[in-house]
DNA sequence: GTCTATAGGGAGATAGAC
DNA sequence: GTCTATCTCCCTATAGAC
């Protein structure tokens, strides 16, 4: 892994962590074990290895759905949807340090930085809404879903919950058997609250 | 208002705004109209500022829905967790200064004082959850709600909803008639889900 | 309680040798 | 690319006069 590399994938641990003003230049470079002033050998300053950190992650984690989606196809849209929440919710890189540090940032962009990171998120979001769509229209034909509610007040919920249980879990520690607990609790609600 | 108590309300809304370590010294007293040293005559130390800060969001957002509980307290189970919601989330000062501070905190604490604010968030979560149990418990008994489903996993979505809808609507900017149909869709969706 | 002055430290960033 | 040395700025916090 090159040095370029290596900073982008310590800063985003570091950015996660305490955020983006208390992760100084410093903390970085010692993470990296080079002193701070090579850091701008590689990066013209800290808002543009944030920058790239956001860029990552986002890819990541786009990339990581779209692939749970397309392994899914055979199954029916439930079990789809349910996958995706559940392979997000089980998958510990994803969880610990892509979900982290999207979630920080999504929420409480810092403000120096915000006009830059913005149509990166709105991008991933946009990639994400409009695979998720797809399958619940496809449940709707298929009868699974009722097909008196609006497919967009169906996404809703489920972005809502794909979304905040981010936050929840997080908040509550949620890991193993209580995590897969808590997402079924949430999930069945939803399901009893959408199906046909 | 004492100057103290104009130090916690400028505070407050400076820290939503921009973070903790964000927000110096020097903005709060300028805020207030004093000099920075001035600050240190009313607290010990920036923690000081931000603890009576916690404390006084947390006591306002408590007694705040408490209040709309009793108020609602000759209605049906079904209307009084629906204006609950809707009272918190139409409430202008609720959700700019109070909702933005405790959302931010909550989710993200800043290291230094993560030890001394946590059983400040922790007792309003407990305050808040066993008046709701209660109410659902009631319309379980009351057969509006499933009595076949846990009180407790309907307690865990409607507090997934009240939690995060506030992460939603601040990222979103919902306000108005948005605002209100989001909150109605993502409302119908569970009611359907926990109706008996 | 409020001020001016300042200590002391850490931040981001740059100059220039190697 | 990496380093030492350093600049400049702003931070929290204190000393001490009024």
């Amino acid at each position: 892994m090159s040095k370029k590399e290596q900073i982008i994938k310590e800063s985003i641990r570091l950015f996660s962590e305490y955020g983006y003003e208390a992760t100084s230049m410093t903390k970085i470079a010692e993470k990296v074990d080079i002193k701070k002033p090579s850091l701008y050998a590689h990066f013209k300053n800290k808002e543009a290895i944030f920058y790239n950190a956001v860029e990552q992650v986002t890819e990541e984690y786009v990339d990581f759905i779209l692939t749970t989606i397309q392994k899914s196809r055979h199954l029916s849209s439930k079990e789809t949807l349910y996958n995706v929440l559940h392979q997000s919710y089980t998958n510990e890189y994803l969880l610990d340090f892509l979900g982290e540090f999207f979630y920080r940032f999504v929420l409480f962009t810092p403000y120096e930085v915000a006009d830059q990171i913005k149509p990166l998120i709105k991008k991933s979001e946009e990639q994400l809404e409009s695979a998720l769509i797809k399958i619940i229209e496809e449940g709707q034909a298929n009868r699974e879903i009722d097909p008196a509610l609006s497919s967009h007040v169906v996404l809703r919920h489920y972005l809502f919950i794909f979304n905040n249980l981010d936050v929840d879990v997080r908040y509550y520690s949620l890991r193993g058997i209580e995590l897969e607990q808590y997402l079924n609790d949430i999930w069945s609600v939803f399901w009893r609250g959408v199906k046909n």
